[in-house]
This record gives structure tokens, C-alpha cells and sequence, in this order.
DNA sequence: TCGTCTGTCTAGCGGTGATAGGATCGGGTC
DNA sequence: GACCCGATCCTATCACCGCTAGACAGACGA
């Protein structure tokens, strides 16, 4: 079983490249740019080699997401974690999370913005989307304040996060006001 | 000149024609099926004379969005009015917006979502949006709280607003929970 | 009535996501 | 070692996309 456990090893390993290298273009140059066959060029494949791994193009899209969900969620969790007491502790999320959301405008779209075809807030969510949200609940959760549900808040706060990083980026936001929004943001919506 | 302004007049009817079948198939079937082939042929005119009235699709989003955003400012002010004290006007303007995104969800992403070329928050932003931003202006300035920016508030309400709209309607958020969010919201941000 | 000129159309460009079907290459069997 | 067969990959193609060049016709002013 040796020779199709090293089939298996490379076509995963193929799988990746295609992940990465899709990831890679996005980043660069947006994710219009990501056209199967520029994909296909650039991991030195044919176009419908892409279809043996992948439905289409949305699901490479939904594959770049998981992954940013798992990078997005450390680091949400060591921004935290560096700070001292619940009301820094949010802080530190916030500003990780609108970080991440500048700095990888391309994966933070695959998550948040286009159709990857994943199930969100559900039984059936992938794991890393479930963790990210966990990764949020776990700082948010201190400073929901009483009788209020922490994953409604947690919902709350997120959307909050997710309405200035998308509006600051598509210049819908003046950029000269973005630290003010995201502290006034934290004093109104934290309890401490 | 009569000749010629009957011209004019027809011309101006076309360009509206075309900006209510834009806005009528993207409400149908959503804007990836708003392609200038299908738009062409609703109007009975040929691809071309779609380029005589708009440099490209873009233009056409950029129409329905200075349209929606007029009569999205109307529905906020409206709501606003029938709504006694400042707090209940928030509450009515929150509402009312998310009311707005969920019923008219083609010409919110034109608005807010997709690329219709125009320019927000500057000088020479187009007059509908900036009157669409002046609407919430009004009712939220009222309850921005002592020392803070009213503009700068009314950005972060307005961000908040687009986060629960946006991931609400692509099924990020779970919908049970749409109205508790929506109070927390207010609860928080609104200084009454 | 006759040129001109505006306006519209047909046809086509280079690109897109996705797929059908043929070629090829390697493993397993005799 | 030879052969077969199935998995794998590629070429070619489909229908469609946004956009534009250039031909054509019809209405206008002289």
C-alpha cells in the first residue's frame, strides 16, 4: 500500500499548493485576479486538474477561508493573552482583529465577504470557523455584562468590528478617524 | 431646439430605463446575473448603447446606489419622525436601516458591498450620499453623548448597523437572534 | 434634394468558469 | 519480461462575460 499512500501524500500535497497559491494571487492582486487558469499555470498544471481537488472555484475560496480562520483565531488569542485584565483584553482583540483584516484583505474576504460555500453558525460549521468565533466569545464573554447572553454579544461586537473593517477599507470610512471608532467602540461596548 | 430637446428627453428616459432593469434583475436573481447582454436585451436595445449612456457596469451600479441611498435616507428620516424622544428614534432608525438592507438587498451591496465607482466621505462624494449619511446623522447625533464626535458616532452606529446587516444576510449570524442584537445594540451604543 | 452626421447595430476581441473525451503512464498480473 | 487496464492528466471546447471597432441607416440642416 506503499505507492498509494504516496499518491495520497502528493496529492495532498498538490491540494495545498493550490490553496496557498490561490491565497498568494489573491493577495497580490485581488481575488478577480484568481482565474483557474492563472491557478492552473502557476502550480504548472492544467486547468481541470483543479476539479479533481476541488468542486470550483468557490470551494478553493471556502479552502483559503478555513485556513485564515485558524490564522485569524491565534491571533486574536495572543493579543489577549498579552493583555492585562478584561477591558485591555478587548482592546488588544479589537485591534487585532481590524490588524488582520487590513493586512490580509485578501483571506479576510474569503472568509467574510465572498461565498466560499461554508456553512456558518450551525451544527455543521467547520471547526476553525466555530474556534475563531470561540477565540472572540473567550475575551468578550468577560465583558458582556449581566443578564446578557456572551454569544449574542460576542455577535454583536463582531459585526461592529466587521462593519468598520469593511467600510474602512472599501474608503467608505475616513481613514483619519479609525482609532477614535475603534475606541469609542470598546467604551460603549464593553461592560467592565 | 425643440427637436433636440424632445432628444434629450428621450435619452434621459432610456438611461432611466436602464437603471430600473439593472435594479429589477439584480433584486430578481442578484447582480452576477446582471450582465450587459441580459440587460440589453430587457431594454430592447442593443450591448453597445448600454456604453453610450454608462463607461461600464460599474457606472450602472454606481446609478442604482445613488438611487437606493436617496430613498434609503428617506426611510431613516421617516422612521425617525414618527418616533417620540431620542432613544426611540434611534431604535426606529436601527430598524429601519436593517429593514432597508434585508428587503432591498441588490441595491444595498450597489450602495455598500460592491465597487459602483463613487467616492464616499470626501468632498466630492455625491450629494445622495452624503444626505444618506446626514439622515442617521440626525437622529443619532442626538444621542452621541457628551464630548464625542456626533460624525464620529454616527460612523461607528452606521458600522455597527452594516456588520449585523451584511453577515446577517449571508447567513453568518443565526437569525433567531436578530432582534436581541439589534436592542443590545442600541442598549450600548445610544447615550439617552 | 442632397450631403452630413448622429445614433444604433452586427460582429468580434480576449477573457471567464467549467467539462468532455482522448492520450499516456504506471502498477498489478500472468 | 510482456501485457493489460485503470487512474490521471491534458487538449480542445462550450457558453458566457465585459467591452469595442466599424459598418450602416435614418434624420437632420443647408
Amino acid at each position: 500500500m506503499s505507492v498509494q499512500e504516496r499518491k495520497e501524500r502528493e496529492r495532498a500535497g498538490r491540494e495545498r499548493l493550490i490553496v496557498a497559491t490561490a491565497r498568494e494571487i489573491a493577495e497580490q492582486q485581488g481575488w478577480d485576479a484568481v482565474t483557474t487558469r492563472r491557478l492552473a499555470e502557476r502550480i504548472e498544471y492544467s486547468q481541470p486538474v483543479l476539479y479533481s481537488h476541488f468542486r470550483g472555484k468557490r470551494e478553493i475560496i471556502g479552502a483559503v477561508a478555513l485556513e485564515g480562520a485558524a490564522e485569524m483565531a491565534a491571533a486574536v488569542r495572543a493579543a489577549a493573552a498579552a493583555a492585562d485584565g478584561p477591558r485591555a483584553r478587548v482592546t488588544a482583540l479589537a485591534r487585532a482583529y481590524l490588524d488582520f483584516a487590513e493586512s490580509h484583505p485578501a483571506v479576510y474576504d474569503a472568509m467574510f465577504l465572498l461565498d466560499g460555500g461554508l456553512v456558518f453558525a450551525k451544527e455543521d460549521t467547520p471547526e476553525p470557523l466555530k474556534d475563531a468565533f470561540a477565540a472572540l466569545l473567550e475575551s468578550l464573554g468577560e465583558v458582556a455584562g449581566d443578564g446578557v447572553h456572551p454569544g449574542v454579544f460576542t455577535e454583536v461586537f463582531w459585526s461592529a468590528l466587521h462593519g468598520l473593517a469593511t467600510l474602512a477599507r472599501s474608503g467608505r470610512l475616513p481613514p483619519e478617524y479609525a482609532e477614535r471608532r475603534t475606541e469609542l467602540l470598546v467604551d460603549r461596548l464593553a461592560v467592565v
